[in-house]
DNA sequence: GTCTATATCGTGATAGAC
DNA sequence: GTCTATCACGATATAGAC
């Protein structure tokens, strides 16, 4: 009767859990992580605040719960960088904003931009993504020189547009389409990395 | 015996409200506008908390205070745009990062970059500068199709290298020359405005 | 002009009933 | 598994002494 549940959840119970994580990303993403509480977070997920603590720990903790997202630019970045070289501003530019027109995506994305930029629990973490995981391996695929000041600014534009875009939600940049903001912006990033 | 002071502060008196003044910058900057807590404000200007609310009122006067710069964009922007076309982008890049060099307008911009993107206070106020302000004083100047998209991903590019390198601190872009970003970037915007 | 003392509220977090 | 009740703390803000 009940639909089957995969592999996951030990015995009974309800969906509580994962309503509390998907409110905690939107709630993050809107007011930051000092601007959140707990108890709207709870509220929006129709559950007591005590419950939230019962299942996340402390407000630290359902941060990074949150922020987990399993990026993988281990696979993600080979395999964009590869294929033409030609269209690789193109297809980095794409790849995003069509990740972006997912909800989950844009909704922790968006969380992420917040918070990275917001204080001192979240700026850490973007800034080690991107000095650690991200940057160098989009350095390391490169054979051009400065490779590192490159990939440092692809991110830089890559960043501003999205919160232009996504986080502020100035116009005409939120309102433009994917395939627009590709033939303006690829050209870019295309600059940045071979130019 | 006293060093004259200026026309402003009518009768005696100290310079705490001015030290409250750059403290509120500074903490506002560091922590964005949740984060931040009158006490940390009022400590580092050597005041006691309450003076801060005498001379501000509530946290929301003080931090509209603070981010109320005197920016002149109906000056600036006409400064800039006028002069040789194939050098606008150049100025454009240089102008602002050698600003941001002086301590007081890089502190001020930091806390609008970080508040703006923070949450609900500073966000309306950024927003509304650029769309009201900024951006259609930019794209008025230009006799090119597209102006307000072209001056919305200027927009997102400035915004962009200002987030890596003053907000996050993330290398190499934060220790490069300005000379060299003047370089890298200043191609971009030229490129987003006239090409 | 400055600070002490305090009122009032909302937060994160916990203990324990059901 | 979920909620009620509450604790301990720190926040903004105010009243008033000096």
């Amino acid at each position: 009767m009940s639909k089957p549940r995969g592999r996951g959840r030990p015995k009974g119970g309800s969906d509580s859990r994962s309503r509390i994580l998907a409110a905690a990303v939107d709630v993050f993403g809107e007011h930051g992580y000092e601007g959140t509480t707990i108890r709207e977070i709870a509220g929006r997920a129709g559950v007591d605040s005590a419950l939230v603590h019962h299942y996340f720990g402390t407000k630290a903790d359902l941060f990074a719960e949150a922020a987990n997202v399993p990026l993988r630019p281990d696979v993600v970045v080979p395999m964009i960088l590869s294929g033409p070289r030609e269209e690789v501003g193109a297809r980095i530019v794409r790849y995003v904003l069509e990740a972006f027109e997912d909800d989950r995506v844009r909704r922790r994305g968006v969380m992420l931009l917040r918070t990275a930029v917001g204080g001192k629990v979240g700026t850490p973490l973007i800034v080690g993504f991107l000095s650690r995981e991200l940057l160098p391996r989009v350095a390391g695929r490169l054979d051009v020189p400065d490779a590192e000041l490159r990939a440092d600014l692809v991110a830089s534009q890559i960043a501003g547009m999205l919160m232009i875009r996504y986080v502020l939600g100035v116009q005409p940049i939120a309102g433009a389409s994917i395939d627009d903001l590709v033939g303006r912006v690829g050209p870019t990033i295309q600059r940045y990395l071979f130019d």
